[in-house]
DNA sequence: TAAAATAAGTCAACATGGCTGACATATTCT
DNA sequence: AGAATATGTCAGCCATGTTGACTTATTTTA
């Protein structure tokens, strides 16, 4: 990872400028950035493997339990639409989940139809140990970083994300 | 130099200090900004999907095409390196892109046991095609956010990396 | 110069987690 | 009563990660 020496593209609105391109034609800050996003959510994805090998999970069931574990009581299609995965993907990794007691599902008691899920005890400790060193990890690097990091950092991984998503 | 989160709840029935604390005794914003991580690539990633549908490849033919492209004659076990992926994993989108012809080898003229990786002009062609609409989300990501965010951006990024990848 | 180390490639086998389409069941809405 | 909805399940496909063993060519080293 090599460091990025130009000041440039500062401004709002502002089009990149002749020295900042590499031989493609590219704005080289922004390539740069591209191999940032792959470095660091890779890096970032792997902190909670082992532990989750160690269950015999993988990172389909972190997802499930942080999504569980953050919108507690949510339905299935609500899981199903934030991950955008297919109900038999999904399927796989919830059964594992409620068979080994980590969620808990809830009838709903107006809808019938629809089941609440929700972190056991058991769950929840799991979550908890799988979060844990990604928290860590940016504790550490804020510690490294500027004030106000953390408040343009997050504005600026939202503006990436898909309206859809949103 | 920066912020402290670790703040922890000594009583029961404590009230969270607003917008801080979840449930969970966890920073907030940080639980917040492990959950942008997970939508910001996904979305980023999702960019170049059907680009690469419609020549038959998948996201490792785009990560073989992209190192190569910027690292312009490595060798096979660089690229083994920089993947952190093993050999066979690597073969075989290698194999394709190679038999297609959008990567050449050239044999070192020093050391004839390895192989330089080189884009060919279409393979080049088709990196530009990838990344294209990637600079292009964090080109209008940047127009939305405030002055100095890529700079504060990538150095929290670079921070987020474990050492080995550097 | 013979042996060891290195770079690359290959084979078989296996796991995870995406996908599709079809279909079943229970429940609620019209 | 019939349509729509929420969930669950079956069978099968695909991409891409894994391991371990082995070959071949080439270079380094003892």
């Amino acid at each position: 990872m090599s460091q990025d020496n130009s000041e440039t593209l500062s401004k709002k609105h502002e089009t990149p400028q002749i020295g900042e391109m590499s031989s493609l034609g590219l704005p080289q800050e922004l390539v740069e950035a591209v191999e940032l996003m792959f470095f660091a959510y890779r890096d970032f994805v792997s902190d909670p493997d082992t532990i989750l090998e160690s269950h015999g999970f993988g990172r389909a069931h972190h997802r499930v339990l942080h999504f569980v574990g953050r919108r507690p009581g949510m339905s299935v299609s609500e899981l199903l639409h934030i991950l955008s995965i297919t109900k038999q993907s999904l399927s796989r990794v919830l059964k594992d989940l409620i068979e080994e007691k980590y969620i808990i599902q809830e009838t709903d008691e107006h809808d019938r139809r629809i089941k609440r899920l929700l972190l056991s005890p058991k769950g929840q400790k799991l979550h908890r140990n799988l979060i844990d060193p990604q928290i860590r990890r940016f504790q550490e690097s804020l510690a490294k970083s500027e004030i106000g990091t953390l408040e343009k950092w997050k504005e600026f991984m939202l503006h990436l994300i898909n309206m859809e998503t949103k």
